[in-house]
Formats: C-alpha cells, structure tokens, sequence
DNA sequence: AGCACGCCGACT
DNA sequence: GTCGGCGTGCTC
C-alpha cells in the first residue's frame, strides 16, 4: 500500500501547499489545523484541498516529511478555504500570507479560563465578622454566585470569599463558561417601520429566506434609519436560526452601535475587532464556529471568521476607505466581502449614504438591487448646507473661520446649542517653516512635512511616526526663534476658537486624544450631555457618534485633497462632508451647515450645496467612463521600493519594459509614487488599466513570470484595485 | 515569514 | 585570528 499524504498550506510567503506524510491512524481532513515539520522548525499549518490538476511539481517521496499532530482547533470551513483560494488569485499575494490573515486572531486560543463561583455549603463560619455576615446575607438564596460578582454584589472584598471557601462555610463550583455572546432576541423590541423602511426591510427579509447569493445596496441619507432597517433582515437570519456578520469601519464600531443593537436585541452582539482580547477572541472564534454566536459586528478582518451557517452579511458605510487595506495583501474587505456571499450562498447588505462611485454603478446597472430609504425618519432635518465663499469673504490672514461663520457659531452658542467644527487635519499646523531662510522641517524618512504637535510639543510624521521636538532654532540657518507654524489643523482651530469665544467650553476630538478608547468614550459623553459647546474634530467626528444637541456643522476647508488631479478626491470630499453635515440637527434642534470653499463652483461643492447628490454621481461616474477607470476599466498598481532611489527608479522602468503587449492594456509610469519616500525607502509606481472584461490579474502573472528578478533590497508591491488612480 | 548558510569588516 | 553584519535561497 502506498504512503497516505497530505496537502498542507503555511501562513507562510508560499503560494503552494506542502505535501505530508499521513501517519498511520491519523486521519485528518481539508480544513483541520495541524503541526507540521518545516526546516528546523514545527510549524502550524492547514490541510488544504488537493491541487485540482497535478499542477505543483512533485517533491521526490524521500523528502517528505511526516504530519505531527492534529491540533483540537477548529477546521476552516469550506467557504472559507475557497476564499481564502480565490483571494490569493486576485490579489496575488502568496496563498500563505491570505491563510495567515485569518489565522492571525484564532492561532493561540489559549485555556479556557475556569470560572469559579460559590455557594452555601451549609456549614457555619467559625469566626463571624460584618463582612462575612454581609456576604452570607447575599447568598442565603441559596443560587451560585461567580466569585467576584459574590463579593461585589455584597459589597465585600473577594478576599473575604475566599476566607469562607478556605473555611468550609463556602463551596467552590466549576461554573459553566460564559457565552462569547449571549443569544439575541429578533423579537426583543420590533421598531416601528416608515413605509420605504419597511419595503426595504421586506427585500432583504426575502432575500434572507431565499438562502441565494444576491448584493443589495441600502440607500439612505445619515439618519434615514439604515440600522434599524438592516437590523430587520439580521432579526431574520436569527429566526432562521443563521448567522450574521455585519462588517463595521472599526472607527465606528462604537458604543452608539452597540447600545443600538441591544436595543433592538436585548443583548449585545459578539464583537471582533483589534480592541478584543486574544482570549475573548478565542471564545467568539470557537462559538462563531459552532453555531452558538449568531451575529457577529466586527471590523474587516471578521471577514475571515469560521461561520458554520453565514446566512447574510451586511456592509455598513461601505463607502468608507478604511476598508481597502494596503499594507501586506491589498485587498477591499467589501469587494472579499461580496465574494464570501457568494461561496456562501447568502445575500449581502451594502449601507451608505453616499455610496462609492464602484457601487453605485452597479446598482445603476441593476446588478445590485437598490432599496432607497429617501426621507430623514423622525421628521430631523439633514442640514443645508451653504458655502462660504474663502476668496470673498474669507477670514483675515492668520485665521481659518470665516466672519459669516463666526457670526453663526455666535447665534447657536447663544441659543445654548452646540457647534461642530470639521478640519481633517490632525495637529496643531501642518508645515513648519522658517521665517529667515525659508527651510521647510519634513521627515527624514518620508517624502512629508513634519506636522506640529502642541499639546506634545512635538513635530511628528504623520506616515512613519518619526517625533522631534521643536527646535529653538532653524536647524539650516541657525536663526533662533525664526520657525512658524503654516496652516491650521485642529488644535490651532481650537485655539481660535478660543480667542474667538473666550466664554465657550471647546474640545478637539482627533486619534490623537491621549488617554486611548475610554477617555474617548468619555469625552463623546460629554458631548452628548452638553458639556461641550464647541467641538473641533478631524474626520473622527464623521463616523457613527451622536451629537443629539448639535445644531451647527462647520467644514472649515472643503478643497483639503482636491485639485491634485485624483478623480477619487472628489467623491471622497463629498462622502466626508456630506457624513460630517448629517451629525447635525439628529435631535431636536434644525441642523445649519456651512462649507468654506475656494471653488464654490466645483461639482462637489455644488452637489454639496443643493443636495442633488444623483447630478455629481452623474458627472462623477460619466468622467470615470470617459477616463475608462474603475468600474469601466480595471486597475492595478505596482510599487517599487529600494533604499536607493537610483535602484528603485532602475527596476521600475526594467519592469515596465517586460510587460507583455496586449491590445487594450496600457502601462502608465513609472513614476515617482504620491509618496515617494516613504519609511526610508523610495517609491517608483506603475499603473495598468485594462478593458473591464479582462482578467487583469491573469495578465499580472504573466507579467511578473516574464519580470526581471528582484534583487537586493528592491520590493515590489501589487494592488488589484487601487484607491488612487492618481 | 523564519532561519540557515555564506561571504566581507572591527574586535577579544 | 574570530564574531557578526545582513544578502540569498529554501522550507514538503
């Protein structure tokens, strides 16, 4: 009889699965997580599905090495193996490297922490003190108790519990583990639907129960009631006794979220994201597998989770960049998304307000059904927004918010409402320069300006993270106290706002809040409650939180990213400000918004202005037809990177030379990259743009079987898809 | 991704 | 004379 083997994948950069001997009387399946030999070392791997063809070359049988063990983690299931397959095919990232991402969280799940509790034993103490007779008190009702929650519910120290156990008076149990997450309720606390609610809610309810792969897009302006619609079609999956995964940017996987979901289920979802525990992972990970964890919100890398029953995915703000990751495997977690729905048969949910420009033509191709939730539910108004014209009536020099703006900050303050200032620039100025010899500090690793940090008293790069103090003098010409910051970013909009209202409590809310997750959880609260009149915030603002007392948006500048040419620039603009306005007027008060522009003329501000977002969608997707970019053609982007820019500039265009000809497909570049230096090492980009039906990543590997050898320190980097077309 | 092997500069 | 720098290539 022959030897057994089996095909193993390593997160590891290899492309193809290894082959094992079986042992005897082992007996594994694709899926299984097992311990294999590799050089030196043993290492985790997964047995995977043969090779469909006899593709690999065989390894000679004396070279095989034996299957060590059968770890007792749970399989990847089927949908998940093809996945992670047809991801490494388009992105054309090693197959091990897409395995390692969705082992990454799942890898060490460590034991199982015991939980203790106690109960009366029925002897009695033989000493009695207060605290003891307290905590007796508590559990005469004779039910287990976990031990913390014993002596915190009888307001003793755990230490006094432990005496009783130690004493007899108590007895240990071994509790049940505790649930990742307790099972949610569909019929909790049904909420009251408006008429496209509910016609939206019934579509994807249908679409739930017809178990088939369809995309849906949910269509509604910020405080239409998108949740609470989709959560109709999760309450149904829940019915179905299925799962549901709702994808979340983890920005706004926030308590807002969360409180909302346990509103409408009872209890709260399991979460996933990086802020979760690796043991607590371990636990939903487990229980997402075996069926027990029904929804799960999490942020992109939930897409790799081991549903044994995914019956629905929702996407929300599927328009947000977070979503493309670019580092390692560039993939789009709402594109990878859709493909999990679909080899998992299941309909999925796409939710915006203002949807990519990608989506929204294929909803306006019919190939996404869309379900349109038009009015503003509750009868709150989405703000109109105005423009405030910088070139006429802008602010003096030195200063960011215009006299028409101040003016308006002026009345809602003393209407005791709240105003929100947007500026999404982070620090206190973005560029610091000197005033005798005209040196600019910028990185030295990347091709950046260092931006000032006051708070810190910092000058910080906002790519690498490289931090320098402030130097007292110009570090070129040695003039002292010649360095002055240029532009504003939140902290120096703070401390206008300041000098303009001395009176009014003003807060900046950017990822640079010391304190991490809490402080700003309590800093939102404090919005919330009013404590705060003047909020100064970078795109944080945007996403999620609700500022029912805000009366006031401010977008103090609107071009910030426009007018270098990037066609995405345009719609990332809108999508933001239009997020950012829709924070305000939530409650009871009637939001104002004011955008100060340069080009009040630009589509975008004029789209912004009138509201008529399906006029820029128009002009948006009719350019990208014209230019032939995405969706109507399909992108790809290679970087080069070397620390010598003479190496990396010398194997882009080698690289550029060995592309294979097709008709239809163009080699744009090389070219210097948008950063082109970056970490210390400097970047030469290519584009290619094909016919949209045309397997571009097919064309990539043969491009890259043909593509002169990378040597030395020389790194190329692919991304199917790119976000700049730049 | 690790890790060993391999070929050129400053130390006990 | 060795220790060790990291560039190159392999791991069933």
């Amino acid at each position: 009889m022959s030897p057994r083997t089996v095909d193993v994948l390593l997160p590891l950069g290899l492309d193809a699965a290894y082959s094992y001997l079986l042992p005897e009387g082992m007996e594994v399946s694709p899926g299984d997580l097992v311990h294999v030999p590799l050089g030196t070392k043993s290492v985790i791997g997964v047995v995977w599905p043969r090779a469909q063809a006899a593709g690999g070359k065989a390894v000679e049988a004396g070279k095989l090495k034996a299957v060590k063990a059968k770890l007792d983690y749970v399989p990847l299931p089927p949908d998940l193996i093809r996945l992670i397959d047809w991801m490494a095919d388009y992105t054309l990232a090693p197959r091990g490297m897409v395995l390692r991402m969705a082992l990454r969280h799942g890898e060490s799940p460590g034991a199982a922490r015991e939980r203790v509790g106690v109960r009366l034993s029925g002897s009695t103490p033989a000493r009695i003190t207060a605290a003891r007779a307290r905590l007796l008190d508590t559990l005469a009702d004779g039910f287990v108790r976990g031990k913390t929650e014993a002596a915190r519910e009888a307001g003793v120290s755990p230490s006094v519990v432990d005496g009783l156990v130690d004493d007899g008076t108590l007895e240990a149990v071994v509790l049940p583990p505790e649930p990742a997450a307790y099972p949610p309720d569909p019929d909790h606390s049904v909420p009251e639907l408006s008429q496209p609610q509910a016609e939206a809610a019934q579509a994807m309810v249908a679409a739930v129960k017809a178990k088939t792969f369809a995309v849906h897009l949910l269509d509604g302006v910020t405080g239409s009631g998108k949740t609470e619609t989709y959560f109709e079609a999760v309450a149904e999956a829940i019915r179905a006794g299925r799962q549901a995964l709702i994808l979340l940017p983890e920005i706004a996987l926030t308590q807002a979220f969360l409180d909302r979901f346990t509103e409408r289920f009872g209890v709260k979802p399991a979460e996933w994201h990086s802020g979760v525990s690796t043991r607590r992972r371990a636990k939903v990970l487990n229980e997402v597998a075996s069926g027990q964890v029904k929804v799960v919100a999490g942020a992109r890398s939930a897409l790799f989770l081991p549903f044994r029953d995914l019956g629905l995915i929702i996407v929300d703000e599927e328009h947000d960049p977070a979503y493309k990751q670019e580092d390692g495997v560039c993939y789009h977690a709402r594109d990878m998304a859709v493909v999990r729905a679909r080899l998992a048969s299941a309909p999925i949910v796409l939710a915006s307000a203002t949807p990519s420009i990608e989506t929204e033509v294929n909803a306006r191709r019919g190939r996404y059904r869309r379900l349109a939730l038009p009015v503003r539910f509750g009868g709150a108004k989405v703000p109109g927004l105005s423009p405030i014209d910088l070139r006429r009536e802008g602010p003096p020099r030195g200063r960011w918010i215009a006299p028409r703006l101040e003016a308006e900050i002026n009345t809602t303050l003393e209407a005791g409402e709240q105003a929100l200032l947007f500026l999404n620039r982070r620090g206190y100025a973005p560029l610091t320069l000197c005033r005798s010899c005209g040196h600019r500090m910028r990185c030295p690793s990347c091709t950046a300006w260092l931006v000032e940090h006051r708070f810190r008293r910092r000058l910080t790069c906002h790519h690498c993270g490289y931090q320098a103090p402030v130097p007292e003098k110009c570090p070129a010409c040695d003039a002292p106290d010649s360095l002055v910051p240029v532009g504003p970013g939140v902290e120096r909009l703070q401390e206008e706002v300041q000098t303009l209202f001395p009176n009014a409590r003003a807060l900046v809310l950017s990822s640079d809040l010391l304190g991490g997750v809490e402080r700003m959880r309590a800093e939102l609260d404090a919005v919330a409650k009013g404590d705060v009149d003047v909020v100064v915030g970078t795109q944080l603002v945007a996403k999620g939180h609700n500022f029912p007392g805000l009366a006031l948006v401010g977008v103090v500048d609107a071009d910030v990213g426009l007018g270098h040419g990037d066609p995405r620039a345009a719609e990332r603009t809108f999508q933001l400000v239009h997020q950012v306005a829709g924070r305000a007027g939530r409650g009871k008060a009637e939001g104002r918004g004011f955008i100060q522009t340069h080009m009040p003329e630009h589509p975008v501000m004029r789209a912004l202005v009138t509201g008529d977002r399906d006029a820029f969608y128009d002009v948006e997707i009719a350019s990208r037809e014209e230019a032939q970019l995405p969706p109507f053609g399909r992108m790809a982007a290679l970087i080069v990177s070397a620390s010598e820019a003479h190496v990396a500039e010398g194997h882009a265009r080698r690289l550029a030379v060995s592309a294979p000809i097709l008709p239809g497909v163009r080699i744009l570049g090389p070219a210097e990259a948008p950063l082109a230096l970056l970490r210390g090492r400097h970047r030469w980009r290519l584009l290619v743009r094909s016919p949209r039906n045309f397997d571009l990543p097919a064309y990539l590997r043969e491009w890259r079987a043909v593509a002169p050898k990378v040597t030395g320190n020389i790194k190329v980097a692919i991304d199917v898809d790119p976000q700049s077309f730049l």
